[in-house]
DNA sequence: TATGAATGAGTATTCATTCAT
DNA sequence: AATGAATGAATACTCATTCAT
């Protein structure tokens, strides 16, 4: 008789969000941003189109929502990587990148489509400027204890062979040889 | 108002393709491939809508002959970054990479705007693949040469570096530090 | 945790119908009828678009009693411009009619675009032209003992013109003379 | 097997818009601008809704243009009212609006409602200001000719007699005394 | 009485493609 | 070879209305 408790409420918004958002990021990793109507969208996310806008106010907002969220997942991510020893954790970055890309390559996927679209989101831009200086910056400091000559201009190296592996593999697919190259790059770096 | 000669009419198509093909280059390399309208390609060569599907079957197929031309175009390029030294050639080979990033981005952007719709385009995939083969092997040779430990290795770093360095200057933009990541990775390799 | 009484209920009722109806008649003068959002008229109101829909059955049941209401305000009005003398009382309701025009030009905007939509609201019709006849009646009326010679032409001539000054006011805008209007108006027919 | 002349395409395109506006204009007087869809529009012309974009930019635009269209006719009326003797001249124009009111309703319903929709029709605004202008100016000169004593007051109040007689005719329809109204104006202003 | 999450039919608009000439 | 008028399926988005609580 009485209406729901707001507490019912919001759980039952942020499940039906999560849902849209697992859908939208599953489909839009799949088959891209322009192919990924929001149609299928609700459907995969088995809700109507209308609900989808009671929660984001476009497609584009459901994208930005997208990619804030799966930015402050991997934010959290760092924190594990920490050693006192530079080669050690130096190692760290490298196995978790590989993890990365062989466990969630979608979310690297998506992220650099977007790109692409820079004139519809152009926030990418601005978060992407700001997390590659974040990443080269912690890569410059581990170099800098291992005494490289350059270690700014290794850092840059390391951080562009990153975006580098990852867009070959989504070129080649399978192809890539994901396993020797991280075999490679730790015992060049790390030893 | 005698028939054309065949020979004029192979000339006349000739002629009207290529106009074609420039304008959907230009266009797509500036907007996007979902941005670039067939309408739009017309209008920009010169030609109607109808004439255009006169020579190609569909958007898909001009876009395919596009990647197609562009790659064999980039072959002839091989050929002038020659040396007999292979420091030297090894040079010219980052110099042309820089010129071409800095003059020709948008070739580059083409194709791989095009990887994110690969189900679309998985012509790509196998020219790609092919390509990143034989670039790899290039200068798995010149590596071989000039007394690398692991050619292949060094090899797949330089060839996923370039991908990255395309990728990320093209993310941040003016931001990104082309003169100083040239004159690293040339003293670096080359010296 | 008693059960309210029915007169508690019934004032309850009262309150929140009278509330959701300023807000939708405040909405729709302002936006007009298609421009207003069932949803933004409950917000308007402070209520759910549930509890609008416990006491109308739809939107345009809502307007409907909206116009009603509107309607039986505008009588009690009449009463106070009645004087024993016909001129004094046809310069009350000269007055009257601008005092509305300036202060309360959305109740007549209303009215006017519901005529718009008579498809849907053909209730409209009946109400206005009873309306029309009764005002019409009352000038008639007032012209008779001010021994015009053509009363009922005369009257119907001013019922028109309110109505021509009211749709003209609200598409000229500020630039519609009301003042030089009203000036000329109790000069031609009150003195 | 060469392409149509451009002369026959100009006549094709001037007949589908032709097509176009005339379902427009009847379907948008009939039941108003909201309540018809561009869909129904097209149907109605026998066309597909892509070819209606062919022609206007949309909904609005072909609105506007239907407004243009119907103003520039109702110009070139205006010089066959024209007479030496302003008596005659006014008399003239009482009889165009009284068929107009009879024959061609439609016309000044789509414009009046069109000026609830300011926001979207801001254009309307202009127009009507200056066409009332211009009327009132004309009745003016009439009515100056004639020695009436205030005769910009007295033509104020024949042009929203118009637009008040045209409303009323609008919301009580049939029962609206158009006959009687016309001759007793004539009788008034021109005898 | 009261809530607001959920629906789905509806809207304007776009665009690759066809085809009569 | 060449045109561009015409199509129709698809797209993102809106909103009056319902219903479980």
């Amino acid at each position: 008789m009485s209406p729901k408790t707001s507490i019912q409420n919001e759980q039952i918004r942020a499940e039906s969000k999560l849902k849209i958002m697992e859908a939208a990021f599953k489909l839009i990793a799949k088959n891209g941003y322009d192919s990924t109507s929001v149609a299928m969208i609700a459907k995969e996310a088995g809700v109507s189109k209308g609900l989808l806008y009671n929660y984001f106010a476009s497609k584009e907002a459901l994208v930005e929502a997208l990619v804030m969220s799966a930015m402050s997942e991997a934010d959290s991510v760092i924190g594990k990587l920490m050693d006192a020893n530079p080669k050690v954790m130096l190692k760290n970055v490298f196995q978790w990148f590989f993890i990365e890309m062989r466990e969630h390559h979608d979310h690297w996927r998506i992220i650099t489509e977007l790109t692409f679209k820079i004139d519809k989101f152009d926030f990418v831009h601005n978060i992407v400027t700001q997390k590659l200086n974040e990443y080269v910056g912690l890569l410059q400091g581990l170099l800098t204890q291992m005494d490289y000559p350059n270690p700014l201009g290794e850092a840059r190296i390391i951080a562009a062979l990153f975006d580098g592996m990852g867009i070959q593999s989504l070129m080649v697919r399978e192809d890539y040889p994901l396993n020797e190259m991280e075999e490679y790059l730790i015992k060049k770096y790390c030893e």
